[in-house]
DNA sequence: GCCAACGTTGGC
DNA sequence: GCCAACGTTGGC
């Protein structure tokens, strides 16, 4: 079992559009970026994921779950990109914006402070159970 | 709205 | 295979 990141702009889908989904879930496509695409490939049914709004709100809002494994993405024709399906968990009591994950001394090193740019990060233990307990979990 | 960081593209 | 040009992301 793995954790992992996701990113989204909320005005190009948001958490609240995530959760109307339900427990069917709903492709993550869209993802033009080996790196977040081979972190895709690597998940597994039942891995965990943070749901992270970027620029409006840099705040890490909820928890996901992996619902289906890598498949090509139907946005495009491209064989290159796959991505995984997702749905929503539960929410985090309290979001963690990036500034108190910048602010943590345990997550100086997670991705999302480190590697800002990159959309589908993985996530360690470590760093899974620091942001939950931030986050009122 | 700006700009830094970074990834991708394409000419050579 | 290198590297300059360009495009995109995302924080500020």
């Amino acid at each position: 079992m793995a954790f992992w990141l996701f990113k989204s702009e909320p005005d190009a889908w948001s958490w609240d559009q995530q959760v109307a989904k339900g427990a069917a879930g709903e492709e993550w496509n869209g993802v033009r970026n080996y790196q977040a695409r081979n972190n895709m490939r690597a998940m597994q049914i039942g891995d965990l994921g943070f749901f992270y709004h970027s620029n409006v709100g840099k705040e890490v809002v909820g928890i996901v779950e992996v619902c289906a494994l890598s498949h090509p993405d139907s946005t495009t024709d491209d064989p290159r990109w796959d991505c995984v399906d997702i749905r929503a968990v539960r929410p985090l009591p309290r979001p963690v914006t990036l500034e108190a994950a910048k602010a943590e001394p345990r997550l100086a090193g997670m991705a999302l402070v480190t590697n800002t740019r990159l959309s589908v990060q993985p996530v360690s233990p470590e760093e899974w159970s620091v942001v939950c307990e931030l986050g009122g979990l």
